[in-house]
DNA sequence: TATTTCTACTAAAACGTATTAGTAAAGATA
DNA sequence: TATCTTTACTAATACGTTTTAGTAGAAATA
């Protein structure tokens, strides 16, 4: 059914050359006659040729498609990012490979084997644990590479990311100006930079103000098991909460699952997600948040992609992108 | 950097086929020696080969690729459906190419042209409207095809779906059980069949108790702007409504949005929501829902697609999958 | 010893495309 | 008319792999 330019040249009585160099629009600069143009083209139309991408990229060295690998394809915060990212490519006529780590670093690396057979031009990936090697990897196939939201600093790369250290000082300061003395931060027991310096400008806020640092690590693995006890008995333990700074969404929405848990036990304090979350404004008490900027985060990643595909690979540098202080 | 089989097998002094039949585990069927085997398998690990899959799929006439077309990788339903899906095939060494059509059947289109030219072995489709066309051509070019959530009856493929009629049954009884008199349905201006199905059963439901059928339509186009006014007003108007069905989880959020909007005028009867949403237990009133099993109709379509592929397409068949009522 | 069988490989073709060097025929130049 | 240009193409090679048919030499058979 499928016909390749070999048939159609036969079927033509001219070569796979004359064929080949019309469909690509070369038919000009290689001069075709007019005439014979819009005979090939004509019938190339008529039997509905679809080039083999697969042939072409063998031949041309280019696949016009990138990499995107996150956590978790399915999670609100990824999901849409990836749509935004599959937009914007898609006008520059590049198409998207995405795939979720669900942050086991064995996932990872086969699916960075999988995107350089592949043969993708470029690479966006969100960094689970342990995965510098990975980038080395990915560097010494001199495919350009674009890392976001987290990052491992021993490897240098491109790196988008939001400025987190200043968001979550704006946090705190908002906890603060809604009448918060003593809030507490909830955060995941993890080195991730991103978590590291949400964690930090805490403890900083706590100098600065002389305001008593309550910290809770909830376990990264089996965060759902255990998460939920866990955090009931440290709030129950810590009556003089006030408030609790979440450091991203899911542990919110775990905050709110587990404190409404006990019925009677409702907390009645304000709570604050790092990360927004489509149904955060609807709850009650409404949720204030740290909205990270998808469509922007996304247009940079991109951006700077195409860049390094463009001119080849340059020295990594780093772009911060400015976050939203949404209050409810 | 990366080495071909040809550079390998220079720098051996063997020819290419045996490099390429160590490499395949075709050593011994094709009689090369242990030793020699050993010497190529011990040459490619050092270079760290990785073979370029483009090459191999034109070769071969598999990518181990198949395709997955949503109308929004970033919703609550596709997002975490996606996710199942390039679990399954992961375990079966096959990989997911992902793409959002928006709705847009030119994107739909363009989307189903690149699958089809990157040699997908298989299309996992959640049709838009408009869509019949390209089904039969995935279906000329003799890709298997499986279409789920959504159909187009006019072409008949491996389709995958819940019991729309029955689950909407489902939900109409509860509403009655829980006391409603007076429900109404809030639909989707849309003759998507599984739309069609939920309504027409809420229609069954009101001819068998006597309840008067009470429906609003909303614009599937430019929802946001209009969605919620309208929404309101109609509401407003009905004022003998004690209960409302809302065909979809967006349409249901939308109303949640609506009706708070005007603070004293708080809505004071049950929601009922198609499909579930992560928080839908979080919020007051808590919204029950029919919920939609995601991992059985991932799995279901996986399985389905997957035979197809194995034995070749075969005559379409539709899969039925039964959904849960969560009262909450 | 002449023939067959086995061993351990390799040569060659194929997948479908892009690209560059080449070429035959016609036209222009001198 | 002999040479140079231009026109309008095509032949050949390459991309990196798989696969099948083939082959040289050794071993076994008769």
């Amino acid at each position: 059914m499928a016909k390749s330019i070999k048939e159609i040249a036969q079927e033509l009585n001219v070569s796979k050359s004359t064929v080949s160099l019309v469909i690509n629009h070369k038919a000009e600069q290689a001069r075709i006659s007019k005439e014979l143009e819009k005979r090939v083209l004509d019938y190339v139309k008529k039997v509905g040729y679809k080039p083999n991408s697969l042939a072409k990229s063998l031949a041309t060295g280019r696949s016009n498609t990138i990499g995107l690998i996150v956590e978790n394809i399915g999670d609100s915060f990824f999901g849409p990012f990836a749509l935004y990212v599959e937009e914007l490519l898609r006008k520059k006529d590049y198409h998207v490979l995405y795939s979720s780590t669900l942050g086991d670093p064995q996932n990872a690396q086969d699916i960075i084997d999988f995107m350089l057979e592949k043969k993708v031009e470029g690479i966006l990936l969100a960094p689970t644990v342990d995965l510098e090697e990975h980038q080395r990897k990915i560097l010494e196939h001199k495919v350009p590479l674009v890392v976001f939201d987290r990052n491992s600093p021993e490897v240098a790369t491109h790196y988008v990311h939001i400025d987190n250290g200043d968001s979550s000082l704006k946090a705190c300061s908002h906890l603060q100006s809604i009448g918060c003395e003593n809030f507490g931060l909830v955060t995941i027991d993890s080195d991730q930079p991103q978590m590291l310096a949400r964690k930090n400008a805490y403890l900083q806020f706590c100098e600065e103000t002389g305001m008593q640092a309550r910290i809770l690590h909830l376990p990264y693995q089996n965060l759902r098991q255990k998460g939920m006890t866990t955090l009931q008995n440290w709030v129950a333990k810590n009556i003089e909460l006030d408030g609790l700074f979440f450091t991203t969404n899911y542990l919110c929405i775990l905050g709110l699952k587990s404190l409404r848990t006990e019925e009677g036990k409702n907390f009645d304090f304000p709570l604050f997600s790092f990360d927004d979350h489509e149904l955060f404004d609807l709850l009650n008490p409404k949720i204030s948040c740290i909205r990270q900027p998808l469509e922007p985060l996304a247009k940079t990643c991109v951006k700077v992609l195409l860049k390094e595909i463009d001119r080849g690979v340059s020295s990594p540098k780093e772009y911060v992108i400015s976050t939203d202080l949404i209050k409810r």
